[in-house]
DNA sequence: TTCCCCATGAGACTCATTCTCAACTTGGAG
DNA sequence: CTCCAAGTTGAGAATGAGTCTCATGGGGAA
């Protein structure tokens, strides 16, 4: 599942009727490339600026909506008004904590705590769909 | 505490050096008159057409900003671009759960998970400030 | 090569929220 | 009671993330 990188990426773009562009294959190139919740904004410029290639805004967000539809990409909204992007590779579900002094994020995941959310969904008549789930903290002492 | 409704928003305005006005009160009052989860062009519509209250969006805004402050009011994120608001006299806490096919918002309430968020917390050095909880679901059959 | 459809980029647009600033109130000093 | 400094307000401009438009650009199939 690791080794097959570049190829799951045609993959998922043959499925869904579109071509592989050397746009498409460098947004996810540079989300994948980087372990770190970033913004639209912030993977523009650095595909821009930094690595030098042409891409547009438009497409740098159609093809995270891709990417976001098809599992590569999660997309969290923190709640400042920015969507922040991180890779999916690995299917492992976690969620994050927030620290509100550095703004640091950092991941976590809890069997008990998934159990204990889907208990509480099918109390009510429900079964979870997603979930978002953000602990906002601050360093002890 | 329920009996106090009207001194609280003095109480808390005069906390805040700021003045009592017919704005201030008629925004607070339409929040708390509701139970439902409003959006600010709600508020701001309601107080105007419904009660053809004088006022302007960007009081509503300012108003709310200094209840949510003050813990007179909860701004949750839906993540569909527009905050929610809710009162919160009694001090209650509740996290929220969307149905994605209805849009209902029910609150819910679980010790165990408020325990166990604040245990996984500690675990990596840190303590909950605040969290943002949301469970997007869906009926049962 | 031709043709057609998909993809792209620049910039217009949306829409919630915030900001600006002139006009308005008001509590208090005198 | 009068006046003033300071707080408030409203209308509309500004902001900013994200979306949409549309003319132009390519690429693949025959």
């Amino acid at each position: 599942m690791v080794a097959q990188t570049p190829e799951i990426l045609t993959g998922i773009l043959h499925k869904e009727g579109l071509r592989y562009t050397a746009q498409r294959e460098a947004v996810w190139d540079e989300i994948r490339q980087s372990q770190e919740h970033r913004d639209a904004e912030d993977i523009y410029l650095s595909l821009r600026s930094t690595k030098g290639i042409q891409v547009s805004r438009a497409t740098v967000y159609r093809t995270i909506d891709v990417l976001v539809k098809n599992k590569l990409v999660r997309k969290m909204d923190v709640g400042d008004g920015r969507c922040r992007y991180e890779p999916r590779l690995d299917d492992n579900h976690h969620d994050h904590m927030i620290c509100t002094e550095t703004g640091d994020i950092i991941e976590f995941f809890n069997e008990e705590l998934e159990l204990l959310q889907e208990k509480i969904a099918r109390k009510h008549g429900y079964t979870v769909v997603r979930h978002v789930h953000q602990l906002f903290v601050k360093p002890i002492k």
